[in-house]
DNA sequence: TTTCATCTTTACGTTAACGTAAACTTTATA
DNA sequence: TATAAAGTTTACGTTAACGTAAAGATGAAA
């Protein structure tokens, strides 16, 4: 992370480093649309605050499973180049379609925890039975 | 979904049926040792309940994005192949990360609706701009 | 100004998670 | 009982998401 006068900025080993990810990862997610940041005069990449946030979305994306392409559709819906009306209905929809989603997510993830803490206090009971009569 | 007597049971395309996936998948979770379904005597697959059970877990492990590797460990842990105190202890070592690992993931995803959520707000503001005074 | 770490593009390699096809067997139904 | 539907194994194909290597350009430090 550098600073130009008020702006902040990263190379791309900066981010590397940051989310522990290859370099490569960065310049996929770039080839792929997910993430396009400004060039030097000499042509290396420079990420601005905004680029920093729109990685940190992505990961977060994959972390629960979605994958590059459903990412896009997401961060899609953060992208300003929607001007009608029309476009921002469409994106209302899609977005509550998202939310949708999310919301299952979370619920299922609650399930699993469920299950993964009471099988742990089977094993829990399980382990004071064979260690107290010893 | 058929019954034998007091025993419930399907085949593979029962399973692919019900849970919207290719026999082909099932099959190859089988090759993977995340089930192990029994035999009739023509070779051909019987899911028992207890199968059809595991095979909810794999596919809700799949939905937000464990590998399948990660989610063998996880259905390892119902495995009662354990039988001593030290696997036990083991065992309980790593059901809690998975726990912390679950309850981060809820965190991120709670994370991502709020922002998706706040987001839509925001596009509904600007549909309302829009729409008021025309 | 040199020099070395860091960057660039290009391109081929790899792995997980299946898809698909072939050739054959088992089971259900007319 | 014949025949079609469904199942089996084997094996090669495919796609996403990178890893890795080469060959050269750029930028910070001495």
């Amino acid at each position: 992370m550098k600073r130009q006068g008020k702006e902040i900025y990263y190379t791309i080993s900066d981010l590397a480093r940051e989310f522990d990810i290859s370099t490569r990862s960065i310049r996929f997610y770039e080839e792929k649309n997910l993430i396009s940041p400004r060039r030097t005069e000499g042509n290396q990449r420079i990420y601005s605050r905004r680029d920093h946030v729109r990685l940190k979305l992505i990961l977060r994306g994959k972390r629960f499973g979605y994958s590059l392409e459903e990412i896009s559709e997401i961060i899609g819906l953060t992208d300003f180049d929607i001007d009608e009306v029309e476009q921002i209905r469409k994106t209302l929809t899609m977005g509550q379609k998202k939310i949708t989603d999310v919301r299952e997510r979370i619920n299922d993830l609650k399930l699993l925890e469920e299950e993964l803490v009471s099988f742990q206090g089977k094993m829990e009971d399980r382990l004071r039975e064979l260690t107290s009569d010893e």
